[in-house]
DNA sequence: TTAGGGTTAG
C-alpha cells in the first residue's frame, strides 16, 4: 500500500508534465541535458536540470553520474548540493549506485558529514557504499570510526571485498586488529590480491613488524613496483636499513625500476646508516625527479644527517617548492650539526615565506637554542609558541628547554619547569635532566633523575651505569653492588660502544673489545702511533669520565680503544687526504674522545664528522662545531 | 556502474 502511494506521488509531476508537454519536447529536453552533462558544461547542465525538475522530468542515472563527476572535477560544492537536492526532489530516491557516487563526491569534497547523511538515508547499502565510507574515515585518520563501520557492515551481512580490506587495514593501530582482519582475508580467499597484500605489508611495517611484512611479501608470486616500494619503505621506517638496501638490490635484480618512492626509502636507509657515498649515488638517479618535493626533503635530510651541510644547503636552495617538512628538516639538520644561529635564520625565512610552523618545527628551533646555550631565545620561542602559532608545548619541547636550562647551569629552573609540565615527564625527559646534571656535576640531583629513568625504563643499561658510577664516586659500595645485582637479575648488559665508517661504499664496524675486523692489528698500531704523537704535543688521556666504571690503567686502555678512535685510525689509513672522515656511533661521544678528535683534526689536518644518537660534531683545525657544549 | 594501495621531517 505504502509503495503504491509513493509511486503515485512520484508519478504525479510526470503525469502533470505529460499533460503540458509532448513526448518529443520531453525527449528534446532530456537529450539537451544529457549532452551538456557529457560535454561537462556545468552551467548549461544545471540550467537544463532546473527545467527538467520544473517539468517533473528525470534523466537516467548514468547522466547524473557524469554531472556529479563534473562537479567533482571543478570542486563545485554548491553545484553538487543542487544535484543532490534534485535527485531527492519530491521524495525520490536515486538508484543505489548513484547514491554511492554522491557519497564519493562528498568524500572528495572532504565533507564527511554530508557523505554520512547520504549514506544514512539510503534504504539499501551495498559493499561499495560501506567501503567508500570506511575508506573516507580511514583516510581522515578517524580510525576508530572506520573499524566501527566495518563491524556494522558485517552485522548487516554485507561481505567485505578486497577494496574494503585494503582500506580498513590502514586504520589499524593494534596488531590484534590486523591479525583478526588477516584471518578474514585468508578465509575469504582474498590474500592473493596485490592491493590487499600491499596494505598488509604496510600495516605490518608501520606497527613495527617488518618480518611479518616480509613473509607476506615473500609469499607473493607476482608483485609490482609498488609492493616493492612498500616492503623497502617498511624496513627503512623500522630502522632496518641494511635489510631495506638488500631488498632494493633484489628489486633491481627482479627487473623493476626505482622510482620516487623507492629512492626516497633508499635515501632514508642511507640516512640511517650515514652512507653518504651511496646516498650521493642515489642522488644521481634523482636528477630526473629534481623537483619532487618528498624526494628533495629526503635528500636534505640525508645530507644533514651525513654531516654534509653544503650539499644539504645546495639541495634546499635549489628547491622551487618547500613545505613545512623541508623547513623543519633544514632547521633541525642545522641545529644538530651545530649551526644554531643559521637554524634560527632559516626559521625566520620560513615565517617570511608564509609557511606555518608545526610542533616539529618548534622542536627544531628549541633544539637549536639548547645546542648553542641560547637561553633568552629559547625562552622567547618556548613562551610564545602557543600564542603565535597555537602550538601547545609537548614533552619534546619541554625536553629541549630542560636541556637548555640544565646545561646553562640553571638546574633549579630546569627542575621547576619539569614539575610544571602539562604532560607527564617520561624516561627521555628524566634522561635529559640526568645529562644536564652530568655536565654540571650535580651528583645528588643526578642520582634522583637516574632513579626516575630506571623507574620508567627499567631496561636502560646506560642509566644503570651512570647510577653505579655516582655511587662509586661517593664510595657507596653497597649501592654499587645492589645496582649490579639488579642489572644481572634483569639480564641487562651494557651496550658496547660501536662506530661505523663508510669506505668505498662499504660499512666498516668497530666495536669496543671486538677484534674481528680484518685489519684490527694495523688499526690499533696506527692508533697507538697517533696517540703517542698527540701525547708529545700535550694530550693527556682523560681518566675521570663519569660514564666509565673502570679504573686506572685499565680505564686508560679502554678509553684508548673507544670505537670512534679505532674508526678514525681506519679512516686515516684508507681515505685519501682531503676527504672528510665521517663516523657514526651508537653512544654519545665521551669527553676524552672529544678532546682527542679536536687535537687529531689539527695534527692530521683532517675534517672529521662524528654523528652520535643526538647530534653531530664537526672537528676541524683543533675545534669542534659544538663549541665544547653538548 | 559506483569504492581501494606505496614515499618525507624531530
Amino acid at each position: 500500500m505504502k509503495s503504491l502511494t509513493t509511486k503515485l506521488k512520484l508519478l504525479r509531476p510526470v503525469l502533470t508534465s505529460l499533460c503540458s508537454y509532448s513526448s518529443t519536447d520531453q525527449t528534446l529536453l532530456l537529450n539537451e541535458f544529457t549532452r551538456f552533462c557529457y560535454q561537462r558544461d556545468l552551467p548549461k547542465a544545471l540550467r537544463a536540470m532546473d527545467t527538467l525538475q520544473s517539468h517533473g522530468l528525470w534523466a537516467d542515472s548514468a547522466t547524473y553520474s557524469e554531472l556529479i563527476k563534473c562537479c567533482m572535477s571543478h570542486r563545485a560544492v554548491h553545484e553538487g548540493n543542487l544535484v543532490r537536492r534534485h535527485l531527492y526532489f519530491n521524495g525520490r530516491q536515486p538508484m543505489l549506485f548513484l547514491a554511492n557516487v554522491l557519497i564519493n563526491m562528498y568524500v572528495k569534497f572532504n565533507l564527511l558529514t554530508d557523505a554520512h547523511n547520504v549514506f544514512d538515508e539510503m534504504p539499501l547499502r551495498n559493499v561499495v557504499s560501506w567501503t567508500t565510507m570506511i575508506s573516507a574515515y580511514s583516510r581522515s585518520k578517524q580510525q576508530q570510526k572506520a573499524l566501527e563501520l566495518l563491524v556494522s557492515m558485517l552485522r548487516e551481512g554485507v561481505r567485505p571485498n578486497v577494496y574494503t580490506y585494503s582500506s580498513v587495514l590502514r586504520s589499524c593501530k593494534e596488531m590484534s586488529d590486523v591479525r583478526m582482519l588477516h584471518c578474514g582475508i585468508i578465509k575469504e580467499g582474498l590474500e592473493s590480491d596485490v592491493f590487499v597484500r600491499s596494505a598488509l605489508i604496510d600495516v605490518f611495517a608501520k606497527l613495527g613488524e617488518p618480518e611479518d611484512a616480509l613473509s607476506v611479501f615473500d609469499e607473493m608470486v607476482t608483485g609490482d613496483a609498488i609492493v616493492w616500494n612498500s616492503i623497502i619503505g617498511g624496513f627503512a621506517q623500522n630502522s632496518k636499513n641494511d635489510e631495506a638496501l638488500k631488498l632494493f638490490k633484489r628489486m633491481k635484480i627482479a627487473g623493476f625500476t626505482a622510482e620516487q618512492a623507492t629512492l626516497t626509502s633508499v635515501l632514508r636507509a642511507c640516512t640511517g646508516l650515514t652512507l653518504l657515498e651511496l646516498g650521493m649515488q642515489a642522488h644521481v638517479h634523482i636528477v630526473k625527479y629534481d623537483q619532487d618535493l618528498i624526494l628533495n626533503n629526503a635528500l636534505v635530510d640525508m645530507y644533514c644527517k651525513c654531516g654534509s651541510l653544503e650539499d644539504a644547503r645546495r639541495v634546499f636552495n635549489g628547491m622551487k617548492e618547500r613545505d613545512v617538512i623541508t623547513w623543519s628538516t633544514m632547521i633541525s639538520g642545522l641545529a644538530q650539526n651545530g649551526y644554531s644561529q643559521e637554524a634560527l635564520k632559516v626559521f625566520e625565512s620560513m615565517k617570511a615565506s608564509g609557511t606555518k610552523p608545526n610542533y616539529i618545527t618548534i622542536v627544531g628551533v628549541l633544539f637549536a637554542c639548547s645546542h648553542a646555550g641560547l637561553l633568552e631565545d629559547g625562552w622567547y620561542y618556548f613562551r610564545s609558541m602557543k600564542k603565535l602559532y597555537g602550538i601547545v608545548p609537548v614533552r619534546e619541547h619541554y625536553g629541549c628547554m630542560i636541556d637548555l636550562l640544565g646545561k646553562a647551569g640553571k638546574l633549579e629552573d630546569a627542575v621547576k619547569l619539569l614539575n610544571e609540565m602539562e604532560c607527564e615527564p617520561d624516561a627521555v625527559t628524566w634522561r635529559t635532566l640526568l645529562g644536564a646534571c652530568r655536565v654540571q656535576g650535580n651528583m645528588v640531583l643526578a642520582e634522583y633523575a637516574a632513579k626516575k629513568v630506571i623507574e620508567l625504563d627499567p631496561d636502560d643499561a646506560g642509566t644503570y651505569t651512570v647510577l653505579s658510577n655516582i655511587y662509586a664516586n661517593s664510595q657507596k659500595w653497597d649501592s654499587v653492588e645492589e645496582i649490579r645485582t639488579r642489572m644481572r637479575d634483569r639480564g641487562i648488559k651494557k651496550e658496547p660502544g660501536c662506530s661505523w665508517i663508510e669506505v668505498n661504499k662499504k660499512i666498516h664496524a668497530f666495536i669496543i673489545g671486538d677484534e674481528s675486523h680484518p685489519l684490527i692489528v694495523e688499526v690499533k698500531e696506527k692508533l697507538k702511533q697517533l696517540i703517542d704523537r698527540m701525547i708529545g704535543i700535550g694530550y693527556v688521556p682523560e681518566t675521570n669520565f663519569v660514564l666509565q666504571d673502570l679504573e686506572g690503567e685499565q680505564m686508560e686502555d679502554s678509553l684508548r680503544h673507544h670505537s670512534e678512535k679505532l674508526a678514525l685510525a681506519f679512516g686515516l689509513m684508507t681515505l685519501p687526504l682531503g676527504k672528510v672522515i665521517r663516523i657514526r656511533k651508537n653512544l654519545r661521544i665521551c669527553g676524552d674522545c672529544h678532546v682527542f678528535f679536536k687535537l687529531a683534526s689539527k695534527l692530521e689536518n683532517r675534517s672529521v664528522v662524528i654523528r652520535d644518537p643526538i647530534r653531530y660534531h664537526h672537528f676541524e683545525d683543533g675545534k669542534c662545531s659544538c663549541g665544547d657544549y653538548w
